[in-house]
Formats: structure tokens, C-alpha cells, sequence
DNA sequence: TCATGGCTGATTGTCGACAATTATGGTATG
DNA sequence: CATACCATAATTGTCGACAATCAGCCATGA
């Protein structure tokens, strides 16, 4: 199970319709499709999606979407219930911390790997990801969300980087797909921008240096800088949303 | 996603025919049915599945066969091609290796939230575990059933005793049905039963004593080792056979 | 002898219909 | 007026049948 996000380095920024050449059954369309809705946040995180209405909007029966609401199911972006029915995933403040730190852990992995494999080519890559990123930002700034997808390019090229393809599908496949959800469903701008491009840079000076222990402490460092900046902010909007209520 | 395996330790001990309470869909009966054949070898690794053959051996239709399969699918225990079949996962040593790595990362991570976040009962509960593989060990060594299984009964609490439901979804729900394929596949025999034991006992004694850094690095050491281990027995026997050939 | 072509059988993909279960609303009763 | 019960409607679970696709085989030709 390669699945596209291997092939295609931002799923989102494709329209999703007719599609790519391997997606030649319905299950299988109807899954990315949905896939791309509920990250997107054209369906509500939370409300309840049927057979009968999702059989009616996208044209098929009921069997093939069975199937691709089994697959979401298995990605955990929705949530199913027998007998009862199935709703979209609403990520709780403190799932998504969870998330947080099983992404520090697979992502520094990731990032110890990438330093021993990763080829030069790649590396380049990665470089060019930076220096596009930085202009945009310097065009855009203040616009975030460019940023924030550069941010997730960069993450996914390390981990393609790391040529594991156990790590490739665990965090491109699933983790990545939540991490999206949440920036949708908690409509996060981008944040502490200028510190992201710094300790970017410095993993991918570690990756290019070979120095695999280093590279893992600095993306460890990162993800987890990423994680208490998204508490502290949660928890500045509770205390604003407190003062203006009491 | 709850499922089975944060219910019961150890899921391949049960019979799995009529199963548990909230199975209540053939297709969720089914799911569990073949994954417990697959895990403990009674459907060869390799071997391809047809759904006719399926549907007629455990008397369901293929509808909700088709669900099982996509849910095997997500767990990575079965592989399909569109519109030519489906055929139980067969693990190369690189793959093996992978998964090692994968392992290194979560319970590492595991570790330290366990020793953050464990109950007094949790950690009871951890050190009963111990004791009773010990002495199973001493009356059994060299039988090496028991050890494994416990061994995977250790890492199992400790995931639960992470309190993060995406790391113990993604370890007991993924990934240890994976090790227990391997072992299977790879007949393998446990090792190092005493260093392990050793490591074990360490690793409970930094989370009780509340030392999170301690308990990471040890079980990283730990799962590494591990992987070392497997590594090394599967060089020497390729070596072995190229003796034997040559 | 080997490659190429079409044919046949089987398997997968898809659909519509029926059965089982659950949620909802109204009604009767304390 | 609140509560419990029941009937209805909608949704989910399951099944069998049909269409589309693929693998294997045999015949034909170079």
C-alpha cells in the first residue's frame, strides 16, 4: 500500500476529481475523494455523515462507499459506531497533543535516518523547499498558510528522505492527513514563523552533515517547540474567552 | 477505534469463534477471525486469498468479506491489487528491520510518558507481568513460547501505561500483530532471554522511580538490542546456509 | 522453436433489494 | 407535567446477481 501521498507531495493541492492513473475503481476515488473533503473541512468535523447521502451525492452505490468509509475508519478520520453510523473525527486539545508527541517520536526517527540515507539529491531538494518557502514567506508575510504547507513539504520530504517505508506510510498516509485536519478544524495560522525557518535549516545542515544523532535532537526539538507553542496558544484563547464572558 | 486489543492482553489466546460482546457485524467477526489466522500462520504468508474462497470457508457473503479484507488491508496484514487480488503480507528482513526502527521510536516515546503518566496499580501490574515470566522462564527455558508472549505482554502495559490512545492504537492495534506475524514467519525462537530479562527489570524501576529520560533510553537500548539480535541470527544464518550449499 | 494473438475461465468490482437494528416522535398513563 | 411505552421511519447490515477486468491456455504464424 504505496498510496498517493507518495506519489504526489501535497494531495490538496490536486482537484481530486477525475483523478490519477492507479485510482481506476470507485472505492478507491470515492475514498481520496472524501479524504480531501474532511481534511479540507468541506464536511463538518463532528457531524454525521450517512450512506444513503454520501451514496447519493457522489453517484455510487452503497458497497464501494462502505469500503472507503472502512479505509477512513482505518485512518482515523472518522469514527464508526455499529448499527448507529458514522461521524467525522473531532480532535480534542488533548488528542491532539497525543498527536504531537507521536509525531516527535516518528519524526525524529525520521530525521536520524534521513541523515544516514538520505542522497544528495534529496538533500537539494530539501534545500529548494527552504529557499522557495523563505521567498513566499517574505512575499506573503503574515500569510500563513502557504507557510504552513511549506512546513508540512518539508516534514514529508524528510521522511521520504528516511527510506522507510513504515515510517513513509505511518506519517504520510495517516499522521500527516490529522495534522491537516487540525489545521482546519482549529483554523491554526501559522505561528513563530521565523524560529520554524531557523531550526529547519539547521536539521537539513545536520542531515547534510551525516550527523544522524544531531539531526534527531534538532527534529525532536522542533516538533516538540511545535507542540507547547499550539498549548500555549490553546491556552491563551481559554483564558481570553474567559475574560470575555466573565 | 478502541478495538479488540486494549480489551484483552493477549487476543490470540482466545478461541476467537463466537468472540466478544461488541462484535456484533459478521464483518467485524471475520476481520478478527482472519487476523488471528494470519498472525499465527494458519493462513501461509505469501499465500494469495480469494474472496469465493473466503466467503465459502467462513460461510458469509462477500459483502461484508470485502470490508474485513479492506480493514486487514489498513493494517498492512494483507496486500491488494486492484482488480487481481489480495495475498498475506510476506516480510522481508529489510522490512523486519523497518519495523524494528518504527518500534524503537514509539516505545521509546512510550516509555517516557508511561513513566510520567503510570498509576501505582498500572506499575503493580507491570511487575506482577515480570514475576510470572520469570518464573515461567525458569521452569520452560529454552521454551521459548511463553517468553515472547510475555515479552510482548511487557511492552503491551507499558503502551497502556503511555495513557495516549493514538501511540496504543498504532502499537497494540498495528504494529504487534506485525511482530506476532514475524515470529510466526520467521519461526523465531527467543533470545537472549536472561539480558532481556535484566533490561525488563530496569526499564520498571526508571518508570517507577518517575526518571521519563531514563526510561526512554532504556527501552530504546532495549528495542535496539532486539534488533541487533535479529539481525545478527538472520546474517549467521544466511552464512550457515551458503556453508551448507558451498 | 518461439512469439503473438484471441479465447475461456475465474476473480474482482458494482449494484439493487431485503432483513435487522436503532432513533424518533407521539400517545397513554402515573 | 413528567415518564414510560410503542409504532413508525430511517439507517445500517447482509445477500445474491450482473458487469468489468485479468490470468492462463491454446492455436496460429514467422
Amino acid at each position: 500500500m504505496t498510496s498517493l501521498a507518495t506519489r504526489s507531495l501535497l494531495t490538496s493541492a490536486e482537484t481530486a476529481e477525475d483523478a490519477s492513473p492507479e485510482v481506476r475503481t470507485l472505492a478507491e476515488r470515492v475514498f481520496h475523494q472524501l479524504q480531501d473533503a474532511i481534511v479540507r473541512g468541506e464536511i463538518a468535523p463532528g457531524s454525521k455523515i450517512t450512506e444513503p447521502g454520501l451514496s447519493k451525492t457522489y453517484g455510487i452505490s452503497r458497497g464501494p462507499l462502505r469500503e472507503a468509509m472502512r479505509r477512513l475508519e482505518a485512518h482515523r478520520l472518522i469514527e464508526r459506531v455499529p448499527h448507529v453510523g458514522a461521524r467525522v473525527v473531532q480532535l480534542s486539545m488533548q488528542e491532539l497533543l497525543e498527536l504531537f508527541d507521536v509525531r516527535e517520536a516518528l519524526e525524529s526517527m525520521a530525521a536520524r535516518l534521513a541523515a544516514e540515507h538520505m542522497t544528495k539529491d534529496e538533500i537539494a531538494g530539501l534545500r529548494n523547499v527552504l529557499a522557495v518557502h523563505e521567498s513566499q514567506d517574505d512575499l506573503k508575510r503574515g500569510e500563513a498558510y502557504y507557510q504552513r504547507e511549506g512546513d508540512l513539504d518539508f516534514h514529508y520530504r524528510i521522511v521520504l528522505g528516511s527510506h522507510n517505508k513504515m515510517l513513509m506510510n505511518l506519517l504520510c498516509d495517516d499522521l500527516y492527513y490529522l495534522v491537516r485536519l487540525y489545521r482546519t478544524q482549529f483554523s491554526a495560522s501559522g505561528s513563530r514563523p521565523h524560529r520554524a525557518f531557523v531550526e529547519h535549516h539547521r536539521i537539513v545542515d545536520a542531515i547534510e552533515a551525516g550527523d544522524a544523532e544531531l539531526a534527531e535532537l534538532l527534529m525532536r526539538r522542533h516538533v516538540s517547540a511545535s507542540r507547547e507553542n499550539v498549548a500555549d496558544r490553546y491556552a491563551a484563547a481559554l483564558e481570553q474567552k474567559a475574560q470575555t464572558i466573565g
